[in-house]
RNA sequence: GGCGGCGUACCCAAGUGGACCAAGGGGACGGAUUGCAAAUCCGUUAUUCAUGGGUUCGAAUCCCAUCGCCGCCUCCA
């Protein structure tokens, strides 16, 4: 089986070959990081997260870059309302930014660049432009000339000369065409010094689009893998940057570019500035979501759906996402209960174990894991489809449970087969760790105190006297009063379990 | 106006030309289990994939048209 990504650029689904054998380089467009990131920021990295996961499982030695643009207009903007400097402000956003990504599991990005820190790799491209007559130099700014890159368009499948101007028009006082976009921006007076590089053409900082195209060169080489960002910056941003790119170094860019869908709210983009949709887009921030939702959840949210796909958060989504996550921690759960070990921590997998497997049962079981995982790699394999993958997950969990069941391990000790389902929990954690799901025990929002522990064990003792008693409407009623303080009561054979939420 | 995408059950969602079945999750309803529950397992819940045509031995999947929704062309992950 070989990997398939779909490329924007051609519009199919190719088979992936990376440009240096054995090698991936990756970039994703991060945030400009002028106010509190939402949700839509950490789909990228949560999906480029599994990519790079994947990729590594299958052997590649993958470089991960993902920019921080802190020097744009929105920043100035910001910080001057927030009586702050523009550094203070990106360094704040971008620090609750970096520690809402670690609580999703986002560990894989080796680089993390600033714009602010690349000025000098910048204006050397801009010279370098302006040197092959694709640039001009106009009234302290400097402007990319859209006329010099005949395959303008390619990547959003569009002529420049087709579009609306609309207001665009207005900020081209100093281009020449109105497509022409801003590579080099002089200062404004009134612009806070620490937002004003020294250049050939004077004060001034960058343009949009090329702090993108320089990191990633700097980073991954004139040529490199994967590109990736939201939908909404396939035009003019990506577009811009392979303009600029492969006109200054006269090689293709990237080679696959990547497009995740965006998030929405009901059937809209979040973005718009009508008030009501800036108020959901409040609720819908990291901060927001993180302190209501689990990491794992809202990680197993993004990855439920095939990442072209749009998503939405809403609570009811939220909601049954979560009712089905229960499925595999109760799993886990109960593979701790029957082997007493720790199913989070590394065991042996069905691997190891499948050659020393007897009996008809035992064996089929065996392979019936087997093939779940090479579903699961398939699902995979095809465009990252995460949504299929996490399908197969389910299906596997079933599988385990019903092998569990039919075997009666809750009750009946037997040493052999529970080692067999523990070997399947953990090759089920060694696919969905390319998810990033299960690396860790999940941490219950209200954890429960010493004392709580001990009133519980009282509760339970009192009400298992009742049972034992046959006085059930007192142990029912023990029950429901629970159930109403969110604490619900399993009676197992080997005993009464409780548990917070659901 | 130009470019692009989407429409699969009550909800979310995979599948994008075939060789057994349109995955899976949530919900609902039955059954096993349980003192009753919870959890788990089993079963039911789309002869059908927005609609109408067409191509094909064969289509949810390709083509055309229609309807509906959305994105981009201006800052946006």
């Amino acid at each position: 089986m070989s990997l398939k990504i779909y490329n924007t650029l051609t519009a199919n689904k190719e088979i992936f070959v990376p440009v240096r054998p054995g090698k991936v380089g990756i970039y994703l467009c991060g945030p400009t990081v002028y106010k509190p990131s939402h949700i839509g920021h950490a789909v990228g990295p949560i999906i480029f997260d599994a990519v790079k996961r994947y990729l590594s499982y299958k052997g590649f030695e993958v470089t991960w870059v993902v920019n921080i643009t802190d020097v744009d207009d929105k920043l100035i903007e910001e910080a001057a309302k927030q009586g702050c400097t523009v550094p203070e402000l990106a360094h704040r956003v971008t620090e609750n930014y970096l520690a809402a990504l670690e609580q999703l599991g986002v560990h894989g990005i080796d680089h993390m660049p600033l714009a602010s820190e690349h000025i000098g790799g910048i204006i050397a491209m801009c010279e370098r432009l302006i040197s092959r007559n694709a640039a001009y130099v106009s009234g302290g700014d400097v402007y990319f000339d859209v006329s010099a890159d005949a395959d303008y368009g390619k990547l959003s499948h569009r002529k420049p000369d087709e579009q609306q101007s609309g207001s665009r028009e207005l900020a081209s006082g100093q281009k020449r065409n109105p497509g022409d976009f801003a590579l080099w921006k002089a200062a404004k007076p009134d612009e806070p010094p620490e937002v004003q590089f020294d250049s050939p053409w004077g004060k001034g900082r960058p343009g949009w689009h090329i702090e993108c195209s320089v990191m990633a060169s700097h980073y991954l080489g004139e040529t490199f893998d994967i590109h990736g960002g939201g939908m909404d910056l396939i035009f003019p941003h990506h577009e811009n940057e392979i303009a600029q790119s492969e006109t200054c170094h006269g090689v293709p860019f990237a080679k696959y570019w990547m497009h995740n869908g965006l998030t929405r709210i009901g059937t809209k983009k979040i973005s718009k500035s009508d008030p009501e949709m800036a108020r959901r887009m409040g609720e819908l921030t990291l901060g927001n979501l993180l302190s209501k939702y689990s990491a794992e959840l809202l990680r197993f949210c993004v990855l439920s759906t095939q990442y072209r796909r749009p998503i939405e958060f809403s609570d009811e989504d939220l909601d049954a996402k979560r009712k089905g996550l229960e499925t595999f921690y109760r799993l886990f759960e109960r593979i701790q209960r029957i082997t007493g070990q720790d199913p989070y921590a590394s065991g042996t997998d069905l691997d190891q174990i499948h050659s020393s497997v007897n009996g008809e049962v035992e064996q089929a079981f065996v392979l019936a894991g087997l093939n779940h995982r090479a579903r699961f790699l398939e699902a995979m394999d095809d465009d990252f489809n995460t949504g299929g993958a996490i399908g197969v997950l389910f299906e596997l969990a079933g599988c385990i449970n019903r092998f569990m069941e039919e075997q009666r391990l809750d009750t009946r000790h037997d040493a052999r087969l529970a080692t067999l389902a523990a070997a399947a929990v953990q090759t089920m954690r060694s696919i969905a760790a390319m998810l990033g799901l299960f690396e860790q025990r999940p941490v219950r929002p209200d954890a429960s105190s010493g004392l709580v522990n001990q009133l519980m064990e009282v509760i339970i003792a009192v009400r298992a006297q009742a049972r034992s008693d046959k006085q059930f409407a007192l142990a029912d009623l023990i029950r429901d009063r629970l159930a109403a303080l969110d604490i619900r009561l399993e009676d197992r054979p080997e005993g009464t379990h409780w548990r917070q939420g659901r």
